[in-house]
DNA sequence: TTGCTTTAGTAATACGTATAACTATGCGCA
DNA sequence: TGCGCATAGTTATACGTATTACTAAAGCAA
């Protein structure tokens, strides 16, 4: 009878019931200070003007209250949000969540949260993205654009967001705040097919998505095949997709002529699509056919293929490592920059 | 010369270089109205008190200066964020992008973004994610926990954010707007235990991790395991994770006795880190050992797992749903229901 | 007593938006 | 001429926090 009547102010935005939660003006109220006093002593760890003796009975009162500062109003009022976004094509392909788990270890202690946006690589879908980091709801991002190049970019860099690529290849250092990570593409995937011509294929087939690193590794892959002697020998589908490995495979396999002993696919899902797609033909891997990808997604190990690897997890700690140094103050005027982290190749079964 | 000096004006929370992103008084200024006019203009299809001239005018304006909503502001405003928290134990767990791409494709469509908060399976991690959430981070919570129960979350349904928990068993409707979506975990086990049965197995083994979903997977295997008159064989290890499953079962292989014929992994990481060491010790599935999972991410496909199917992104988007329900206004008076999905048992070679 | 310093705060304001409440102008009509 | 009403907006306020600038009271020295 007594308390229940004061307890329910607002019901705005919320539904009716719901009680508010408890704000400074509440603790401050409850304490017999002013709000001013209570945010002072939340936030800063020593308050000259706040002797012990009232600090200690705010903090009581907070405590007991069960305050929590109000996110969404820090934001405002500090226009940070403590927020990394990371814009990848898909969260389902198993080589973003390391990278998702790189960037949240080494944002969570420095106190930034990571925000997913998945694109599908669509051209319109990473447009959206960058509306939506117009509206400030992230401090930073991280992204893997297949279709934006610099210029659209740049308007995030220029209102002060700093961006973080995930890149194929090393890239000019510029004026923004745009930096990138990256392994070198294109000599990965030279490697790759190096190693596979030196196993004795002669007519070695790759797999690859009409957009993204798929290039550079094409690139790598055609130069090398050209310098040996050999024609490049290009099946494309439309995603990063075991569907549309499988799809390739199949392609290459209706074929009348001579098929290739070799398939590199461009990307681990891709090359899985096509192992799958081989096994269900008959063929035995690697005798038949070998078998290569591009990632070293965590299966690529249990299936034994033979693959590149991109230290995702390294990766994503750099970019947000590299956006939490842009975050400190006049830390967006340096050029950008790019970093090149090492890949590896990883000889399995499947070669 | 002329332009440059007036476009500096905040430089607050920022870097002094950045200059701010225009606002709705911005808009104001250059269109001759007054902010308000501006809001009404932006927010409403219809704005009876606006004429047409005007509201052209003013959108054209906002389109020149490249305006876009302040987020934050607007949460604070409207105390609504517009994003909902996926708290999962870790999204490197191949069954949980999934569930978040469900998650995002009801989402998305009504406006919400998906945050993903990772706990490890870690009680303080768990903790953690509630104090966060009650910063009003996220209008609604889809979640996996391992350690809290209902009591923990009620805080949560009380201060207005209404939760879906991922759960591995019907849980009774409460007054409170906690909901759960599951499939019925100790059934799916049973099943599986009696397949294996069938297919004339003795000495099953079950694999599970101390905490989460394992507890109703072992008892629907011990249940069916004692009515045939089989003693249960529990391994035990920490988390849901490839090293894991691949202790256990070093720790199986090393028995004296006579080992287990089968070995049901309470999880598909954990049967398939079994299986990689079974392999690696010279057995062959499914003749010298069999391995049976649980989740059916989409490697257990690829390497014949066979495993019981969760509908994980299914399970997301009825999630979403129900957030958005929940969301709409008076959808927190219902009482919380818990929805069940069906599972399959889906018949592979590794039993 | 005056003046200065320290103590212990408070008052005011700004962040950008949404919205309820209000107002000034002009027109038609009695 | 005066009244009511529609038109075309405006003014004011609130959301919760952080911060700057201010102040009242006490204590102390000269």
């Amino acid at each position: 009878m007594t308390t229940s009547t004061t307890r329910t102010k607002r019901g705005k935005g919320r539904d009716k019931a719901a009680p508010s939660r408890p704000t400074q003006k509440d603790i401050a109220l409850a304490a017999g200070v002013s709000q001013a006093a209570v945010s002072l002593v939340l936030n800063k760890a020593e308050t000259p003007s706040v002797p012990p003796a009232t600090r200690t009975r705010i903090l009581e009162v907070a405590q007991g209250l069960g305050y929590r500062p109000n996110h969404p109003a820090r934001m405002l009022r500090s226009a940070r949000t403590m927020t990394f976004a990371c814009v990848i094509p898909d969260i389902t392909n198993p080589f973003y969540p390391g990278l998702v788990r790189g960037l949240q270890t080494v944002a969570a202690p420095a106190g930034y949260d990571v925000l997913i946006f998945d694109t599908d690589g669509r051209p319109e879908r990473e447009a959206r993205a960058i509306d939506w980091l117009l509206q400030g709801r992230a401090d930073g991002v991280v992204a893997t654009f297949f279709h934006l190049r610099a210029p659209q970019l740049a308007v995030l860099a220029r209102k002060g967001i700093p961006v973080v690529r995930l890149e194929s290849q090393h890239k000019p250092d510029g004026p923004l705040a745009i930096d990138s990570v990256y392994i070198d593409n294109a000599e990965a995937a030279a490697e790759m097919t190096r190693l596979l011509i030196a196993r004795g294929h002669r007519r070695i087939a790759m797999i690859q998505a009409e957009f993204g690193p798929s290039q550079r590794r094409a690139l790598g892959y055609g130069t090398v095949m050209r310098e040996a002697g050999l024609s490049p020998d290009f099946i494309t589908d439309s995603a990063y997709s075991e569907e549309s490995g499988a799809r390739a495979m199949e392609r290459l396999l209706e074929r009348k002529g001579e098929r290739p002993t070799a398939v590199f696919g461009a990307s681990d899902v891709l090359a899985l699509g096509a192992m799958v797609t081989a096994r269900n033909a008959g063929l035995s891997i690697p005798d038949d056919i070998a078998i290569a990808g591009f990632d070293d997604i965590p299966v690529a190990k249990l299936l034994g293929l033979t693959t590149v690897r991109q230290p995702e997890f390294d990766l994503g700690a750099l970019a947000a490592e590299t956006l939490v140094r842009r975050l400190l103050p006049g830390g967006l005027e340096t050029p950008g920059r790019s970093h090149e982290l090492k890949f590896e190749i990883m000889k399995r079964s499947s070669v």
